[in-house]
DNA sequence: TTCACTGCAAATGCTTTGCAGCGCC
DNA sequence: GGCGCTGCAAAGCATTTGCAGTGAA
């Protein structure tokens, strides 16, 4: 669907895609962070900072990112999106910290010939699938405990 | 955090749960359907077939009985809750249609084990995971193909 | 100059909530 | 009878979109 080339300015279609500070700062924003972001949150950063990106390009930055396939999206438990910027460049999946953000990319191919062995006996074709793991990354299960120790 | 009765009535934290007609009517629609449903889309069903339970009371009732591990939850990739009554009681995954929600439980001991080794070996605590896999059953395979021959 | 990109604000759509009345226990 | 449950309508929120001005190529 969508290609990227080299230098990771990407296509779609034919269309061009303009290089503006605002999709500089926000592609800035997300290799200075190591974590997934909301977009609220992102914008939020970016604002603090001084940036002059406005929510709803917000959005449409980081959606079209996505797109493209430059940023890795994922669901919050509530529903909310949020983005990071991988390593990984193909199919992968992610260890987040539910408490920060954080996250470790995972490759599991045991688990991608499970998926798709399990999906083609019981007949189901065009087979996707999702394995996120959310935990406490060692910082946040420090933090946590203290905050335990304390109350 | 929720206890669950022997016959299926439940309560939380020793609050009671009564059992009203709209609370039948929304647990016999789950038990009638083998598809994970949206809140909007349950409630449309009730309405339709002369149920009367508002569209709050329904998102009441499904919260509830997510909260009481009653149903499964799920979020479509748009950020939407879909739930299901499950034959499976305890932990498990599903391989969903992505077109009627159709869905098979899915047990993986296997992928239970890789995921939490994954995670303690980079230091994360508190662990959880999603695994979910998404295609098309095999009447939608049939129905989709049928429509791009047609087409 | 051109046309994609922006900002702003209004509009969506799912979900939650305040409140008064209803009905299960 | 008491109190949890409902319905209704009014928020809340994340996200999207229409439109006119701005700026990258």
């Amino acid at each position: 669907m969508a290609e990227t080339t080299a230098h990771g300015t990407a296509r779609r279609g034919g269309r061009e895609q303009r290089v503006t500070k605002q999709r500089l700062a926000v592609s800035a924003a997300l290799d200075r962070l190591q974590d997934f972001v909301s977009t609220q949150d992102l914008h939020r950063l970016l604002h603090d900072e001084g940036a002059s990106v406005s929510l709803a390009t917000t959005y449409r930055i980081l959606q079209s990112m996505a797109d493209e396939g430059l940023v890795d999206v994922l669901r919050t438990d509530d529903g909310e999106a949020v983005y990071r910027r991988c390593e990984a460049t193909g199919h992968h999946h992610h260890l987040v910290c539910r408490r920060c953000g954080r996250a470790v990319d995972i490759e599991a191919p045991a688990v991608e010939t499970w998926a798709s062995h399990v999906a083609r006996e019981h007949g189901y074709t065009a087979i996707e699938h999702t394995v996120e793991i959310f935990g406490l990354c060692p910082e946040c299960t420090a933090i946590v405990a203290r905050e335990a120790a304390e109350a």
